[in-house]
DNA sequence: CTATAAACCTTGTGGTATAATAGGATAAAG
DNA sequence: CTTTATCCTATTATACCACAAGGTTTATAG
């Protein structure tokens, strides 16, 4: 029950991009190095990003990756479903309608269907800037 | 961010111990039938579960599975636990120590370890009586 | 005592996903 | 004309998943 690299990557970008935000555009060289990532692996997991419209990007001299809105306005659960793709726990919960033949008498869905909402929650209520000042408080994003 | 089938399914296979649990052993066989799951792919996981002792198991003619204690006393967090080895999200919190270089100022830790307590708590919370009355409560194991 | 039912053990296999790495072509901007 | 993103393909290596096959051992029922 693992976060992926591409999830985790792309949180430390995120949380880079708003850390070192003055307006400009930031090449993707300087986070690789920052954050010792391959730029090649990065590439792929900002183009999600950028895609999503999570962030900004310019072409050219000058150009690279800039947040389009304020670290308040990224939740952790955001960035992690834009990469990863879904975070239910069991494949039945990935889509709204449920098409396990099972379903009907599954003593365990209801597990699983509290446990995905929990998840969601938790990483719903983390935002950007929550992880830029972990001395707001102890336990600021704990439910 | 998934639960396997080895984990899925080792939960069902405690719970169809548990629901025709007589005192008698139980053959792999029937289990499998009833769950509709390949007897032969069950025999990995059972053999998990018999080697950490949350089944017995009795060879020969009449032989099979059957739990070693009341259903009361298995959670399913000790279930999913002995089949996929961690629950941890991040596997720098899979053994106590966190050897990661990155963990002194990591920004993202405590988020992560927040997360696997929350994950703990809640699996450790339910057992596979509850999982037997799903009428018991609509949210006898919502956190 | 023997046939049989069952757990137990080892190995194999095809598929998929992860986590990259490498190299190049194109486009935009300064 | 250099920098930088964007896009593409391909390859590697590893690991895990889900399952299958076949044989060995053990215990009991008849």
């Amino acid at each position: 029950m693992k976060i992926s690299t591409k999830g985790r990557y792309a949180i430390r970008v995120m949380l880079d991009l708003a850390e070192h935000n003055t307006g400009a555009f930031i090449p993707l060289m300087d986070i690789a190095e920052r954050q010792e990532i391959s730029e090649k692996y990065l590439e792929a997991i900002v183009s999600v990003l950028s895609k999503s419209g999570f962030v900004q990007s310019l072409r050219g001299k000058g150009g690279g990756y800039r947040l389009t809105r304020t670290p308040e306005q990224y939740t952790a659960g955001s960035i992690l479903k834009a990469v990863e793709g879904s975070l239910a726990p069991v494949s039945c919960l990935d889509s709204a309608v449920n098409t396990c033949p099972r379903a009907a008498d599954c003593k365990t869905l209801k597990m699983w269907e509290d446990f995905d909402r929990l998840v969601d929650n938790y990483f719903e209520g983390i935002t950007l800037a929550d992880l830029m000042n972990p001395e707001l408080g102890a336990d600021n994003y704990v439910i």
